[in-house]
RNA sequence: GCCAGGUUGCCCGAGCGGCCAAUGGGAGCGGACUGUAAAUCCGUCGCGAAAGCUACCAAGGUUCGAAUCCUUGACCUGGCACCA
């Protein structure tokens, strides 16, 4: 596929351009540069951003400059929700955000090389504007009137909350981003998920208005499970990047569970696989599904991007040999211990109650769940299935005397380690 | 500010003095089937082994007895008024 932005598509990576056809020209033609905002409002970035780095690579790897640009000013405002007014975050906090970000960028963009990406946080140049300057250099450019028709500000001025003075100039800063980058930098696309659209076009319009020159803006789209529900905090299936919120063992479990009906769509979001290789996918999940070769090398492939082989390799060894048909006390103790050491786990004595474990564990939440657990059949230690709710973890359940696997369900593990 | 209606477990939503730890649906969790898939069916779904305890926005009150009645407060929705 000789087009960048043609592939782009045929992966189902684009939700809206500016003017697409002469964004597929400028791709086209010759290096561009481009940016994608980070918003630091939460302590990592999650599956949303995930997408558009994704594309920054893509984009990257196709010659293009990327800069990678992380919202230190912005962040300290707050981007207007539809339904609240947000509360504002300390100094301290965005200032933490800013560096746990740019450290998740970078497994993902090359900052080395003879096209590196650049990292920028926009408090840089925003912070020392004076509010005069900001009236008079950007507030001048923006109509009231087109700032109000944004969904979620007309919204939130139909509301009883109503809206604050901060959160409605938002868009000013978020537009003045791009207007700053156009001029130092020569930044002419902006990436973004689709929900940043009104922002995007903010920059744009500001750009056109200021300069007299016509920019371009790219939206990813949403990624949603196959009943079409975001994965998101509130939903409470999010997907962080950040190891500390999502081990890589959990990461890597949630891709090769991805259902059939996905997984082809995932494989050419998530992936570099090219369009044989995925047709070859398709048809192996079609015909051999219960190989699961496309989960299988989803799972490798993302979990590789944002972890690294490393790890990688650690998770898909654990995950064969918990998940493998093989007896783990069979295990010998280094591949044992490899497989448990990402597991969720807990100290454990032994001869303690199975149930008082299994909360240890985090696996049941109170004594009284833990022992319905029991008796639905639902638990097993090392492979065997648990039924006498009085039951105590032996000395012998400690395989190798280091750690017993406890299971909840076919897929829910844990390891207690003996303490 | 005034008037009317509302606030029930993770979400939606019934209940309107005892039979209510509270109908039903969804989500979640477990089981069967299978492939660490989906769909389906079954079970379960406040804490406690149990006795019991804590719960129906909050605080008081009436009653032998309250999620259900009364009072006050907070919040939400609609109408009116103020500002205009």
């Amino acid at each position: 596929m000789s087009n960048i932005f043609d592939e782009l598509q045929w992966r189902g990576l684009v939700a809206q351009t500016t003017d697409e056809a002469a964004l597929r020209e400028a791709l086209a033609d010759g290096k561009l540069t481009m940016y994608v905002g980070f918003d630091p409002s939460a302590e990592s970035l999650h599956i949303g951003n995930l997408v558009q780095l994704i594309v920054a690579r893509k984009m990257q790897q196709a010659g293009h400059r990327v800069i990678a640009l992380v919202g230190g000013s912005t962040g300290l405002i707050g981007d207007p929700k539809p339904d609240s007014e947000r509360v504002l975050r300390s100094k301290e906090a965005v200032a933490e955000a800013v560096a746990s970000i740019r450290s998740q960028a970078e497994a993902l963009l090359d900052f080395t090389g003879d096209n590196p990406a650049t990292m920028v946080n926009n408090l840089d140049w925003t912070e020392p504007i004076s509010a005069l300057d900001f009236l008079r250099d950007y507030g001048k450019h923006f109509r009231v009137n087109a700032m109000i028709k944004k969904d979620a500000v007309s919204r939130r001025l139909n509301s009883d909350q109503g809206i604050s003075y901060t959160e409605f100039s938002y868009q000013i800063l978020q537009g003045l981003d791009y207007l700053h980058l156009y001029r130092d930098e020569g930044v002419t696309l902006q990436l973004g998920g689709s929900d940043q659209w009104g922002n995007l076009l903010a920059g744009v319009d500001l750009i056109h208005s200021a300069e007299g020159v016509s920019v371009h803006a790219m939206t990813t789209p949403l990624i949603t499970d196959a009943s079409g529900r975001k994965y998101g905090k509130s939903e409470g299936n999010a997907l962080w990047l950040n190891r500390d919120l999502m081990s890589p063992y959990a990461f890597y479990q949630f891709w090769i569970n991805i259902e059939d009906a996905e997984v082809v769509n995932k494989l050419r979001v998530f992936t570099d696989f090219d369009q044989e290789q995925i047709a070859e996918f398709a048809r192996q999940v079609e015909h051999e599904p219960f190989r699961r070769a496309g989960q299988k090398a989803l799972a490798e492939s993302v979990t590789t991007l944002v972890h690294g082989a490393e790890a990688t390799a650690a998770v898909q060894a654990a995950s064969e040999a918990l998940f493998g048909k093989g007896d783990v006390s069979g295990l010998d103790p280094q591949t044992l211990a490899d497989a448990t050491a990402e597991l969720p786990g807990a100290p454990v004595a032994p001869g303690t109650d199975i149930v008082e474990v299994l909360i240890a564990l985090g696996i049941a939440d109170s004594r009284n769940s833990a022992r319905r657990l029991i008796g639905d059949g639902g638990i097993s230690v090392n492979n065997e299935k648990v039924t006498d709710p009085e039951a105590t973890l032996p000395e012998d359940a400690f395989l190798h005397d280091q750690v017993a696997i406890v299971k909840r369900g076919r897929k829910h593990l844990a390891a207690a380690r003996r303490s």
